[in-house]
DNA sequence: AGCACGCCGACT
DNA sequence: GTCGGCGTGCTC
């Protein structure tokens, strides 16, 4: 007989708390999914064990029995520990953590047929030589994994150092002792390459690959695999971290500055500080990687929180790109008025009367920016989120970038009827037009979130310029993530404004990033690359460092200037976004938690607190949203999150609150 | 959430 | 009289 503690299956904060349990099984335990009577009607429901013990501290009345544990799920210690922190770390519920770690549906009744990545059979590999660099790189690591001494360690490397071997073989090293793995990539679809280098090297039975086109019951049985011990190594993205290994040894991230790394549902948590959190309950170590790592994770590095570990060198000793930065302002001041400089237009001719490959980068899809009316000014705007909407030639359409809405171009401004209503502003479909037209000769190819909507079209888009059919391709972030190709001697980066201009403080971040990640597609193989970066801020400390390969010079620079004012990494930004249909509601209790937060904390803590304000995206599908920001100091986390969780849980369980609160710590976005 | 209880108006 | 509206309280 035994006294547990569960978390019922109910998705309220009013039953978000433990229940106490008798259970006639002894061999229940910690993690165990059961079922139990619960509430008056005492219908059968789904808890999670969480506590187990022989005996109860007081006499709870009305105690009632488990009805029976389920055979087949259950989580680990370590998995429901993490819960428990996470809903601490992320002000949510047991049961919003518990979905993390359990698979949704049952089994596919197709009987466990295939793993969907068993075709992609990559060509059998074995370990490469490594550089010295690499080597040193591995034997840093290695010791802490044999001795079970949870370290993370940063890896920033340049772009093609070769940091998928240094992964392949500190895995390698690990399954070797019998531990097991997690590989996150940012996004699953962008990366076949290295999945099939890692089923290559490592084969496809002991390998599970979590993407999102996996069905309930594919995924069920892929939960399974990994659960009964056959799986070794997990590769996916974000949710990947929560696999069901057991005695994990290594958690990589690679690109670990990707935004998919935090999720923006709830929980809202941080992929790095989950597999911290994990790997230090499994005595393991985490390898963090990028060629530009986020701003948070260098500082911590540089505190010695992290291991720093630098690769200087590109693999086949390729010298980085020569970087060119044009002051747009001069080219309109000589009068060319053209999307292309001079300088681009010359270099990707040379390039191209070469045979090489060019790749033009625009941070923004679709044909311009938005429209307007010429006689009046009037901009067309989405009527839900009161953004502007953005041209999409093709379709002759206006398009909300946020939620979808679209709506055709009308004849004449619905305002003043004016005749002439103009599209300002530049996006990839208008390059690729322009391009198509200078450049009749040769193939042209676009990577966008609108080209991509048919099934395998990535693949297809990347595939033929990988194999030289396209000779310039044009893209927005998409083509800056990681992708490896050996032809491309032009990266022309057509508009470095767009992205520096986001209203959000992690933009000059941002921008250096895509810079230096888009110029690293450059010059591969054994060709120096070009890379022509179009601005009107030519002067810009993020545009001239990514220029000059200089991560050092851009930390400098903007750590300096989040010290001042005390933001990441020198505090949690914490969004609070109050929401109702009625305006005036969501800003009166926009400012109603603003109060509460003061009178909980202290008057002193006032002036961390800023707003409220109409959220940047103040209308979102007909809701209106104001938030809050809140600085959070180093040491005061816990106490703002306990003020935070229980004005949010007041809200939650008010039945007559005709708003919804939402607190995201550390948002990738504030937009 | 989901369910039961309970206190009011209105309806065969 | 009784059916059903939803405001209120509780869930080991």
């Amino acid at each position: 007989m035994k006294y547990v503690n569960v978390v019922i299956d109910n998705n309220t904060d009013h039953t978000d708390n433990l229940f106490t349990y008798l259970c006639v099984d002894d061999k229940v335990k910690v993690g165990d999914k059961v079922f139990v009577p619960f509430a008056k009607g005492n219908r059968i429901r789904e808890a999670y064990v969480f506590q187990v013990a022989d005996q109860l501290p007081e006499v709870i009345k009305g105690i009632k029995t488990i009805e029976a544990i389920d055979p087949d799920i259950s989580l680990s210690e370590e998995a429901v520990a993490t819960c428990v922190w996470m809903r601490r770390q992320y002000l949510c519920r047991y049961i919003d953590t518990i979905k993390c770690f359990t698979p949704a549906g049952t089994s596919s009744k197709r009987g466990r047929i295939r793993t969907p990545y068993k075709e992609a059979i990559g060509e059998v590999s074995t370990a490469r030589n490594l550089t010295n660099e690499q080597r040193r790189a591995v034997e840093k690591i290695h010791p802490s994994l044999k001795e079970r001494e949870h370290k993370i360690f940063l890896i920033h490397g340049v772009t093609s150092s070769g940091k998928t071997e240094i992964y392949m073989q500190v895995i390698e090293t690990c399954i070797s002792e019998g531990r097991t793995a997690i590989m996150l990539v940012p996004e699953i679809s962008l990366t076949p390459q290295t999945i099939d280098r890692f089923i290559g090297r490592f084969g496809a039975e002991q390998i599970a690959v979590l993407h999102s086109k996996l069905s309930m019951g594919e995924r069920y049985d892929e939960w399974m695999r990994i659960k009964s011990g056959e799986v070794k190594i997990v590769i996916g993205a974000r949710s990947a971290v929560f696999a069901p290994l057991s005695d994990i040894g290594v958690i990589v991230l690679d690109e670990e500055h990707e935004t998919t790394y935090k999720s923006d549902m709830t929980p809202k948590y941080d992929t790095i500080e989950v597999a911290g959190r994990r790997a230090k309950k499994n005595r393991a170590i985490v390898l963090l990687g990028s060629a530009t790592p986020s701003l948070v994770s260098a500082y911590k590095a540089e505190q010695g929180e992290y291991q720093k570990i630098l690769l200087t060198e590109r693999f086949n000793k390729t010298p980085l790109p020569t970087v060119e930065i044009i002051d747009m302002r001069e080219e309109l001041k000589n009068g060319n008025k053209s999307i292309f400089s001079v300088s681009l237009y010359q270099e990707m001719k040379k390039n191209l009367d070469e045979k090489r490959q060019v790749i033009l980068f625009l941070n923004r899809r679709g044909y311009s920016t938005f429209v307007s009316c010429r006689s009046c000014g009037y901009v067309m705007k989405c009527k839900e989120c009161g953004i502007s909407l953005t041209y999409h030639k093709a379709r002759n359409e206006a398009i909300c970038h946020f939620c979808g809405y679209r709506e055709r171009i009308p004849s004449a401004c619905p305002v003043c009827g004016g005749k002439y209503l103009k599209h300002f502003g530049t996006g990839t479909e208008k390059v690729e037009e322009v391009t198509r037209e200078i450049f009749p000769e040769y193939t042209v190819d676009r990577l966008d979130l609108d080209t991509i909507t048919k099934k395998g079209s990535i693949d297809k888009i990347l595939n033929s310029f990988r194999k030289g059919k396209t000779n310039i391709l044009i893209g927005t972030q998409l083509v800056a993530k990681g992708l490896d190709f050996s032809n491309v001697g032009l990266v022309g980066i057509v508009s470095a404004d767009i992205s520096l201009n986001v209203p959000d403080f992690r933009s000059t971040e941002r921008t250096f990033q895509l810079i230096t990640q888009a110029a690293g597609r450059a010059g591969r193989g054994d060709l120096t690359g070009k890379v022509v970066i179009q601005t009107y801020s030519p002067d810009h400390y993020s545009i001239i460092a990514a220029a000059d390969h200089d991560y050092e010079a851009f930390y400098r620079a903007e750590t300096r200037i989040r010290k001042q004012i005390g933001y990441p990494p020198f505090s949690d930004l914490i969004q609070i976004i109050l929401s109702s249909e009625k305006e005036p509601e969501a800003l009166e209790r926009c400012r109603q938690v603003a109060a509460d937060f003061v009178r909980n904390a202290g008057k002193s803590e006032e002036r961390f607190v800023f707003g409220p304000q109409a959220a940047p995206m103040n209308k979102i599908k007909g809701i209106y949203r104001y938030q809050l920001l809140i600085k959070c100091f180093p040491g005061k986390r816990k106490e703002y999150s306990r003020i935070l969780n229980e004005i949010k849980v007041g809200i939650n369980t008010n039945r007559n609150a005709k708003y919804l609160i939402s607190i995201d710590i550390n948002p990738y976005s504030f937009l």
